[in-house]
DNA sequence: GGTTAGGCTTGG
């Protein structure tokens, strides 16, 4: 069945065959039975039709589509993608475009395989083309409001406004603040408005609300202003929300969807607005004020520089009670020398950095004051954009001077020049070009990186160590029974109190007899780990990902490498003087006698590794329960971000095998 | 039934 076309949103609802249940895309699920379902959404975004290489050449489709329903709008995951098949993909091409609504029915539903990197929806639509059914309304056909009896509403361009009247607006924003709490009870959003008539006109709005307040990404989108009173102010006119006002926001790109921004659940929307939103789009882009764009990517920041910075938020950690870290990063690469702001791991929200610091991408922005209340709030994979981001050379803790400086980002207190930040939804149009960047990332994606940043820092091979010699702390009191494991090493030395290794100075090799306290990662599929031996990245191993080869991070003229499998695991070690946090990383074959290459395809030495951890940490077992390990432990120093920092690995030792 | 803000940088 061809794609069809109905001339009103209200036929869409017809056109539902009675068995079918119209199911918001927010409560789809991987288990879904979609047999008897249907959704009705906007279209956000058309790809092209592509041939797909995979499979046989089959042409498709993906279009992204978002929640009409506005009660589940505010929901998580209202934006999903749906992949057309064949003829229907060149039919879908051909019939809908941006903006318009669509029912979909006899759809399957997939897992998304971009949704670590598009966060729109777990699943994906898929549609063959078939049986499938779908309908598309043109979006010139409104779908808010009431459609038959157009309310006329009036609006004044901004050149006739008188002093002391309540008016409706149309304009074009030039200068915004996000809202921002005033110094009485409500929240202010201060912008600049102007119109074909080219006079530029202050407007202030106050809300207890925030969520009332217009939504305005860049300087170019559009606002519509309902029942604003008009007043002087130093000789101009000036616009103050007042009782019955309302907003609406449009995207100010050409050509793209007319789609209305409110939180209103009721309002006027129809051809006229369209218009008006139009003429408007292109009376501005001829303008100068619309071309001095401040939006920068990383690649083009220049120090010392005041920009606006769309990007994606990768973690965040509170510094102190006046500043947040926000680790962001825009696909593009820095050509300064990017600030690192090193955090305790176990302070830092979300992902690790470790990969794409290594690789400049990472930007380190530091938060301050007045705008924590946002920063807050935000979660890791969240697209967001600063406004006023000041760039800053900075010299690293511990850097010598004649070093080269580095980058770092305030977005300092206050809201002059509109400093602010807020986050964007997944499809919005300031996000399009960004998200085709971060494409190109990819090869990052398809692995989950390890999540302990801290693991990545101790890849080394510990160096040739100094042997102790005998030291009169030795652990009298730790138990003289069986040990799980044997030292193969051949040193000759007594043991060690963790307390003791603690205190000692790197680079050393010790004996300890400790037991398990716990141990990462839990999950043991997730110690198995793939490795790039020439730049040191470690990347964990997705059970369906099977490439081993990646793009080389630091060697880019030795391209793709070969990677290798290799086991990973911290021990948190414990005896009666303390707890020490030990790798197994170089030795972890030969501790467990499994090799990690054959463990990757192979359940049974899987087994076998979770049999030896839960004989050395029975699950739900006390302290004392724990088997003794005799264990040799190599203590060396890395760098950590221009520190050293001491780590721990064990090494010579073995699972005893009976 | 109506204060707040009414753009205009810089510290950490």
């Amino acid at each position: 069945m061809p794609v069809q076309k109905v001339k009103d949103s209200s036929d869409l609802d017809a056109k539902v065959p009675s068995h079918l249940q119209r199911t918001s895309i927010t409560s789809l699920t991987i288990t879904s039975e979609p047999s008897h379902r249907c959704v009705k959404a906007r279209v956000v975004h058309i790809g092209p039709v592509i041939s797909c290489a995979q499979k046989d050449g089959i042409e498709m489709l993906r279009a992204e589509l978002k929640e009409e329903d506005p009660l589940q709008r505010t929901a998580e995951h209202t934006s999903i993608n749906v992949i057309f098949f064949g003829t229907l993909a060149k039919d879908f091409s051909q019939s809908a475009r941006q903006g318009d609504v669509v029912l979909l029915a006899d759809f399957t539903i997939k897992k998304s395989p971009s949704f670590l990197r598009d966060k729109l929806h777990p699943c994906q639509l898929e549609m063959d083309g078939k049986d499938d059914c779908v309908y598309v309304c043109p979006s010139a056909k409104p779908s808010h409001g009431p459609s038959s009896s157009e309310a006329k509403y009036t609006y004044v361009p901004l050149n006739n406004l008188k002093p002391k009247t309540v008016v409706n607006v149309y304009g074009v924003v030039t200068f915004f603040k996000q809202p921002f709490p005033s110094k009485g009870s409500d929240y202010c959003s201060t912008l600049k408005i102007t119109d074909q008539s080219d006079v530029k006109v202050g407007c202030n709005i106050f809300s207890k609300k925030l969520e009332d307040h217009p939504v305005i990404f860049r300087v170019g989108d559009i606002i519509r202003l309902h029942r604003f009173k008009t007043e002087m102010f130093r000789d101009s006119m000036s616009l103050l929300n007042t009782y019955g006002w309302s907003t609406v926001t449009f995207d100010g790109t050409i050509d793209s969807p007319v789609v209305p921004h409110t939180s209103r659940k009721l309002f006027h929307f129809g051809e006229s607005d369209i218009r008006t939103v139009q003429e408007l789009r292109q009376w501005a882009a001829n303008q100068s004020w619309i071309s001095n764009d401040l939006t920068v990517s990383l690649s083009s920041v220049k120090p010392g520089m005041y920009f606006d910075l769309t990007c994606q938020l990768l973690a965040k950690a509170v510094m102190d009670s006046r500043c947040i870290l926000l680790k962001v990063w825009d696909g593009t690469k820095c050509q300064h020398p990017l600030l690192n702001v090193a955090v305790a791991s176990d302070a830092l929200e979300g992902e690790s950095t470790v990969a794409k610091d290594r690789m400049n991408l990472t930007a380190n922005v530091l938060v301050y004051d007045n705008h924590l209340e946002v920063a807050r709030d935000l979660k890791p994979g969240t697209f967001l954009c600063f406004y006023n981001l000041h760039a800053l050379l900075q010299r690293a803790p511990d850097q010598l001077p004649d070093q080269l400086e580095h980058l770092s980002f305030h977005l300092h207190g206050g809201t002059s020049y509109g400093r602010g930040l807020r986050s964007l939804p997944a499809e919005s149009p300031a996000l399009q070009s960004f998200k085709s960047v971060l494409e190109k990332h990819v090869d990052l994606d398809e692995y989950d990186e390890v999540n302990d940043g801290t693991l990545l820092e101790i890849w080394y091979t510990p160096p040739e160590a100094v042997v102790l010699p005998n030291d009169d702390e030795t652990d009298a009191e730790a138990d003289t029974g069986p040990s799980y494991t044997v030292r193969t090493c051949e040193h000759n030395m007594r043991r060690l109190t963790l307390a003791r290794v603690k205190r000692s100075t790197s680079p050393l090799l010790c004996h300890v007899r400790a037991r398990v306290k716990k141990y990462n990662p839990q999950q043991l599929y997730q110690c198995l780990k793939l490795f790039c031996s020439n730049c040191k990245t470690i990347l964990s191993v997705k059970a369906r990902v099977k490439k081993t080869v990646h793009r080389c991070l630091c060697h880019t003229a030795l391209g793709v490498q070969l990677m290798q499998y290799r086991l990973l695991i911290q021990f948190e070690l414990e005896d009666q003087t303390d707890t020490l946090e030990a790798l197994l990383w170089e030795n972890a074959e030969r501790f467990f006698h499994v090799s990690a290459v054959d463990a990757s395809g192979s359940q049974d030495l899987q087994d076998k590794i979770q049999t030896i951890m839960d004989t050395i940490q029975p699950p739900d077992s006390s302290l004392e329960e724990r088997p003794w390990l005799d264990l040799c432990v190599s203590v060396y120093t890395v760098k950590d971000n221009d520190r050293n920092r001491v780590c721990y690995q064990i090494t010579n030792t073995e699972i005893k095998e009976e």
